[in-house]
DNA sequence: ATGTTGATCTTCT
DNA sequence: GAAGATCAACATC
């Protein structure tokens, strides 16, 4: 077994650290954007109060129960989209949301997706919504899955790489969104690189002034 | 800088 | 009928 697969089947909480600072591509309408994972969230399928799930499988969930590698994208909000990567064994549901990144290649387009030509490029997809728009993820992708290497286009819209043999340097915490449920809250399940400006819970240690703008 | 709220739709109770 | 793995605009300090 090769360690791309190896690292896929890993359960979601061991997982989710091997796939920050790991590569996502989407190739979709002729274009390519690359993007570098920076905050991701863990989610154990049955066992997991907090998982779309617990409470078994559904129409909406299905990807979630799909192998190691598949895309699992739902809509929320009335408006939103959100992606994971299915991780551990087939049929475990188990998963990793991917909560935040930063643009390696696309940022026009991402701009452009995100109807955001002005917002500071650190913020582009801080936030799940935020990434799975920029890379223009949406139900149509849903069940799809991961290639190895960089997307292609139609068939292999979706690339997954560099996943870290040893995880990088990196926090826990709470997961975001899911407090109160079953005292999940309590349960480290959000990663995140140390000192990545595009992570949506860090914040500068000195806000500057409304007045001091500075460089 | 922080708090509140509207937008908008699928799924499950 | 209500809540949801959310976001951005707006209000207020």
């Amino acid at each position: 077994m090769g360690e791309r697969e190896e690292i896929l089947g890993l359960s979601p909480t061991e997982f989710a650290p091997h796939l920050l600072g790991a590569h996502v591509s989407s190739y979709i309408d002729e274009q390519l954007v690359v993007i570098r994972i920076t905050e991701v969230e863990a989610y154990a399928g049955a066992q997991d109060p907090g998982s779309h799930a617990y409470r078994g499988k559904t129409k909406r969930n299905a990807a979630l129960f799909g192998p190691p590698g598949t895309a699992y994208i739902y809509f929320t909000y009335g408006m939103h989209h959100c992606a994971n990567v299915v991780c551990g064994h087939n049929g475990i549901a188990s998963a990793a949301l991917m909560r935040a990144g930063e643009v390696i290649i696309g940022e026009e387009i991402v701009r452009a997706r995100r109807s955001q030509p002005l917002t500071p490029k650190h913020l582009l997809l801080s936030g799940p919504a935020r990434l799975a728009q920029g890379l223009g993820l949406t139900l149509e992708l849903n069940g799809a899955s991961y290639r190895k290497g960089v997307a292609q286009g139609p068939g292999d819209s979706l690339g997954l790489e560099h996943l870290a043999t040893t995880p990088l340097p990196h926090s826990t915490g709470p997961r975001t969104g899911v407090a109160g449920i079953g005292g999940t809250e309590a349960y480290p399940y959000r990663y995140w690189l140390v000192g990545e400006p595009s992570v949506s819970k860090y914040r500068r240690a000195a806000p500057r002034k409304p007045r001091a703008e500075r460089d």
